[in-house]
DNA sequence: GATGAATGAGGCTTCATTCAT
DNA sequence: AATGAATGAAGCCTCATTCAT
């Protein structure tokens, strides 16, 4: 999220403040060029996916002529590769201060499934493109590694190990196998968030069966003695 | 899926001959092009991705001319759509035989686990497609009701609403979002399969973790006693 | 000329008559495409240049769609050098038969200037293409080797080689130089014809005048005893 | 080579800094900018032809900034224009001093033929943009009509004329067409020389035949006698 | 004068779809 | 029904040129 500034495309470098005065918060001329096409490019990508997208569309909605986006992105897959990373870093972020919430293993597995969708809810065209685009065509998936997204899965896979050395969460269960699994969980739920229109879907009480069901299983009395009604 | 093929018709009985010149020997049948055409679709589709695949592509793997695509299917999206709808039946198949195995819901919900992904085990080209083509761009989620996807959420909430009745599940959870929550989870876990190249994982061992996970839970000493080792 | 067909672009063979029937001269759906859009190529190169020519223009010219040129070439650079070996086989056709006309290596070179610029007279785009496209830029002269250019230089030396076999040329003149200058003046002419507009220049003259300054110099007295008025 | 053409008013006087800014190192006292581009430009005209060849690269190369250069020249083209009489210049004062030379017709055509040969090779990059992109696109040759070409043209048929006027020379032929045969023949050899990579053809044995050719021609036992090994 | 970020017109090329055979 | 050559709309990207600083 913060200073990300990779995959810059000409040989020009960033197009910084031309004068760098000292006092000189405003004014820039192009103050942030880069993250107004970026925060153009996930609403359109959002609204009509990668594909369907135009290039054309990004650089209206960001005000900008089309050639501009080249200043910045090489190329239209560029920019999404560019979007994906800068948005997962807010993601990330955002698991991060999950992960740092409760002290319990199961508390803070029920903070990652809170907070997440409260991101989901914040931002949604945020979540269309790393929910929905992210699983997109070979391209993406299969020829770009997708290193913040593996690294979301690594934090919750090593908040569950934890949980399992500190003797709360069982151990016969493989933390990488549960990270996918709550993910995949997350995702859909944020999916179907996203495609019902958000309103007919309770993302809070969502988030609170969700922890329930990792947590505690669908067995009656189970782990869950009390919590029933 | 399994008669490949071909890339030109091995004519049989009446000649189609357009014209009747004398020696023809390519006068194509007509046997099941519409099938031909499907099975070479999952390939291309799950190799290319929607937008990249061309539909030109598809006729070569199918052995048939580009414009005869056209005499089965309105367009490259009827394409796509007819496609889920006719792969989402097998799916679907394969769900309803997993809810008629067991006797307790426990037992079916562990079925559907594992025969899901023991189906995308056998047929990796139509996971591809019904997993990660089904997310694609708004164009088909959105706008598209897929009623057999619905079918297949609908099947999976009734089976744990049956066991919610039956006192053998907790009842403080929405069945509507249990299955979306088991399906996001099976459907992650088999896109990391897909993506990660087979062979990095064992979906036999996910599909009994995946059972341990939604069935009693991630917390220790919960529903699972006596399983841990 | 005859029977160029390299550089066919699509997976699709030449699209040559639908059915080969035996007496079937006229009437064949695309008899000649290939043959219209390099017909009209040439005139628009040479009007306009291979790099302010538009494809389009080409297209217009030669009555067919824009997509249809690349079912015949893969792009139009591809366009440019089959052209350029389209025509330098009738360049190199009309050498031949220069060649084979007298019986000395005097007449015979003599021959060859003046069925040269006979040629250019009666094929001014051709001309103009061959010409001036050809000294282009770095993409077309450095990276393409230009086989055919290569043949018209060769065929040109040894016929001098020959010359001076029968002793009835000077032998201290390297072959492949004399080639490279002869046909340098040749072009140079032919390029001045072309610039001024067909009419300030008389090409007959130009090839009887070039062919005294070639087979006996410009030197008095010398060679051309008896030639002067 | 002095003085040309401008196109921009040059200043002088006034102190030009835009801004009296205290430290500023890289001010730039514009001492000779419009020199630099020209030397700029004629290395990557000659590198990458004149199309293909971008501004930004030529202003690069220069060291100056991409306006900048419109500061000097009107346009690209008005740049190629521009460096075509600069180094014509130079080409045609290289003439002057062959045709300054010796005392007969004959002496200062071979001077001419053996010092442009030897320009071409101290200055290859001018060369190739005066060889090569003189005879580009139909833009440059037709609707410019290129006075400094016309200019060495007019000078060795100047010399023509006057060997002929000497008695020296056969006059049976057009001073200007032998001008322009000569220029072809020297081009062509430079043009050769240049594409091949300068090693594989040597200009000074290029030279001594080339004067051979034109002023004696090919036929043995002519004006040439005695000069056969 | 000098800069270089921004502009935006324009071209090559792709590919879904059509239709004469 | 089947073919596949032809179509032509549309999009990504380039790059000469401008202009605010």
């Amino acid at each position: 999220m913060n200073g990300h500034s990779s995959r810059r495309a000409t040989r020009r470098g960033t197009p910084t403040t031309t004068r760098p005065s000292p006092a000189r918060a405003a004014a820039t001329p192009t103050p942030d060029k880069r993250r107004r096409i970026l925060d153009a490019a996930v609403e359109i990508f959002a609204a009509r996916g990668f594909w369907s997208a135009k290039v054309s569309e990004i650089a209206e909605a960001a005000g900008v002529a089309d050639g501009t986006i080249y200043l910045y992105f090489k190329s239209k897959d560029d920019l999404l590769i560019s979007l994906f990373e800068d948005r997962m870093e807010a993601v990330l972020d955002n698991l991060r201060a999950a992960l740092a919430t409760g002290k319990s293993a199961v508390e803070r597995l029920r903070a990652v499934v809170r907070l997440h969708l409260e991101l989901i809810e914040k931002y949604p065209a945020m979540a269309e493109v790393v929910t929905v685009e992210l699983r997109q065509s070979a391209k993406f998936i299969k020829e770009y590694s997708n290193p913040k997204f593996a690294e979301f899965l690594r934090l919750i896979a090593r908040a569950v190990a934890d949980g399992q050395m500190a003797g709360e969460l069982r151990s016969d269960l493989d933390p990488p196998l549960v990270a996918r699994a709550l993910f995949g969980a997350l995702d859909e739920i944020a999916l179907s968030w996203l495609v019902r229109g958000q309103g007919k879907v309770d993302l809070g009480r969502a988030a609170e069966q969700l922890g329930h069901i990792f947590i505690d299983g669908l067995r009656k009395n189970g782990n869950n003695q009390g919590r029933e009604p």
